[in-house]
RNA sequence: GGUCCCAUAGCUCAGCAGGAUAGAGCGCAGGAUUCCUAAUCCUGAGGCCGAUGGUUCGAAUCCAUCUGGGAUCACCA
């Protein structure tokens, strides 16, 4: 039940029977029409601007076309109080009862409350991390791995059918350089002095176990093998060391990915997929044989002007046509995520997301060109660009290079300030800002990370329920009729915080459309505001306090209030991927 | 030079597909604990929403230009 799109209704049912609409009812149509919160609580529970909207079609002024609007909705009986102001916003006032109901209803939902259709099972793909398996996940990963993470939680929750995808990029020159560093390791461990690791190579300390497993399983045998025999054994356990890591790393994040696609598979069978996907393509109409001008700007030393297939993708919105294949004949790295977004659609998928860093920026218009041009449009494509994070310990920038194996890990973070705190600082911004994240702020001052704030009310919810157990010691607290007894709830602060809970479902449906998961750790944060404001009530005006010894029924509408509180706290909390804890000491 | 992101309180940021008097946290000043965990709450000070035009009944929000920050530009992955 979402109290929004309920008087959504009841406000276009109004509209149906007023004579003017009537009159013109095809001259004017309610999708700008909205039903929100008021800004300003004084103002009413539901505020419209259904007047404002419809009287320039209608041919009236917004405060006339209000007052009737208002007079229409007057007969409705879960409306105290109907009221014109401003340009025209009418407000509306809700009865007890109303909130009652709309309570009691929330607590027989239990934990499905907020869950939405807007996604209208549509097939969703969140592509998220992928990072190349050429050593551990550093800091830089974290944002975009909780992004991802986050948005699929919540898209699932509003209703699409997602699946978390990881691409593994297991091709390609990197992963020569990865197997020729742990070569080097793999010779170290049989005991040669290999001296300081080449510049070019991976020199990171993570490789030492690789090469002494292979010096292990294979003693010398490698060694006296030519490059392209030991080569392939290598790069194999390499990646499969490097994707064990990472896996880790993620588990340790709370971040866990229903498939992980390896791009390798795409080059077998002489790279037999991504000449199908070209040739898809190609079929289409969007692949030809050209040369390409030259960059602009700085123009490269080792520019050449040459013939190479060519995805005509200025066609379907790029700003330049991209090469497909190069000219000694090899597939370009795009050739293969032609083939991958083919293998998704194939899949059946109705919406492709991929959460990228802002440095991919400049692959998000051949991606969407891609989308249009593999699908022809049927396929809603989004890019969700997570800008950097910049890293600060005791307010000082922390400098990395990856070169110099000189980083620091998404581990070394996630062991130092614990999973809840780096998703919650992820999420607690939008992800098109740029995010400073200080170790000394999340760690040593963690009254200040807000993740805790709301746990902490929900650690609060639970401990009402302790309370109330000790109060009246024959209470089975888990098997009360709390949805029953809502109707004792009527103290407006009590109503005011149903009102926040009524927000919940809106939230859930806005932030999933607009692929916002931070809108939703803001909901969450405000609403444990809202909790502790009422707690504190309590101790001013004992008469508010959830338990009263001498009032069980009411003490049990109150508990009722506070399931739902703890409810909607767990959801929300699940949604980030952070821990709903019984109680924080 | 092209493209993308950003500019809101001293600092860090929200602002919900244009709406009423622009919000929160931190910091600052003051207050609340014989009372369900004070990891909490309450009160106050603090703003020309980067600039200029435009669209609209109405703009922090949409459009254009400009300024100032960040990212990016390849037969790389």
């Amino acid at each position: 039940m979402n109290l929004f799109t309920d008087f959504e209704n009841r406000i276009k049912n109004a509209l149906e029977t007023i004579d003017l609409v009537k009159e013109k009812r095809s001259e004017v149509d309610f999708d700008r029409l909205t039903v929100e919160p008021p800004r300003d609580q004084s103002h009413g529970d539901v505020a419209t601007n259904a007047a404002m909207v419809l009287a320039k079609p209608l041919g009236t002024s917004p405060r006339a076309l209000a007052d009737v609007i208002a007079g229409a909705l007057k007969s409705d009986p879960d409306i105290t109080e109907v009221s014109v102001a401003g340009p025209g916003f009418i407000n509306i006032r809700l009865s007890k009862g109303y909130w009652q109901r709309l309570l009691s209803a929330m607590l027989q939902q239990g934990t499905g409350y907020g869950r939405s259709q807007v996604g209208a099972g549509r097939k969703a793909n969140v592509e998220y991390v992928s990072a190349n398996p050429t050593g551990p996940m550093h800091v830089g990963h974290c944002r975009g791995a909780v992004v991802g993470d986050a948005l699929a939680n919540l898209m699932g929750f509003a209703g699409y059918e997602v699946t978390k995808e990881y691409y593994i990029n297991d091709a390609g020159s990197q992963i020569d350089v990865l197997a020729r560093s742990v070569f080097l390791r793999y010779r170290e461990a049989l005991g040669e002095d290999v001296g300081a690791i080449p510049s070019g190579l991976y020199p990171g300390d993570y490789l030492v176990p690789v090469g002494q497993a292979l010096a292990e399983e294979y003693g010398t045998r490698l060694h006296n093998m030519p490059d392209e025999d030991w080569m392939p054994i290598v790069k194999e356990k390499a990646i499969d060391a490097m994707m064990a890591m990472i896996r880790e790393d993620l588990e340790a994040l709370n971040v866990h990915h229903d498939v992980f696609f390896s791009e390798r598979t795409l080059h077998v069978n002489g790279a037999q997929r991504i000449r199908t996907a070209i040739n898809d393509l190609t079929f289409k109409g969007h692949v030809y044989r050209g040369t390409l001008p030259p960059p602009k700007g700085q123009l490269p030393e080792d520019w050449e002007d040459r013939e190479q297939t060519l995805f005509r993708s200025t066609e379907v919105g790029d700003d330049i046509d991209r090469p497909l294949i190069k000219s000694d004949g090899s597939y370009t790295y795009f050739a293969a995520d032609v083939a991958y977004f083919k293998d998704k659609y194939d899949r059946g998928y109705d919406e492709m997301i991929y959460v990228l860093g802002a440095d991919h920026g400049g692959y998000v218009k051949r991606l969407e060109a891609l989308a249009r041009a593999v699908s022809e449009g049927k396929v809603k494509l989004t890019v969700l660009l997570c800008q950097l994070v910049k890293l600060y310990r005791n307010g000082e920038p922390v400098k990395m290079s990856k070169r110099s194996g000189d980083f620091i890990t998404l581990r070394e973070v996630v062991d130092e300030v614990g999973s809840d705190s780096v998703r919650f600082m992820m999420l607690y911004r939008k992800s098109s800002e740029p995010l400073d994240f200080d170790f000394a702020k999340v760690t040593e001052q963690s009254k200040d990370n807000p993740v805790f704030y709301v746990q902490y009310a929900h650690a609060r919810c639970m401990s009402v329920f302790r309370q109330a157990r000790e109060a009246f010691p024959d209470m089975d607290t888990d098997s009360l009729d709390l949805a029953g007894a809502a109707s004792l709830i009527e103290d407006p602060a009590e109503l005011q915080l149903v009102g926040k809970l009524a927000e919940f479902p809106r939230i859930i449906e806005a932030a999933a459309l607009a692929q916002e998961p931070h809108r939703l750790a803001f909901y969450i944060y405000d609403l444990a505001s809202f909790f502790h404001a009422h707690w504190n009530k309590g101790k001013e005006q004992p008469e508010l306090r959830f338990i009263n010894d001498k009032n069980r029924e009411l003490s049990v509408a109150r508990l009722g209030l506070v399931r739902a509180v703890a409810s909607v706290l767990q959801s929300g909390l699940a949604i980030t991927g952070t821990a709903a804890p019984e109680e924080m000491r």
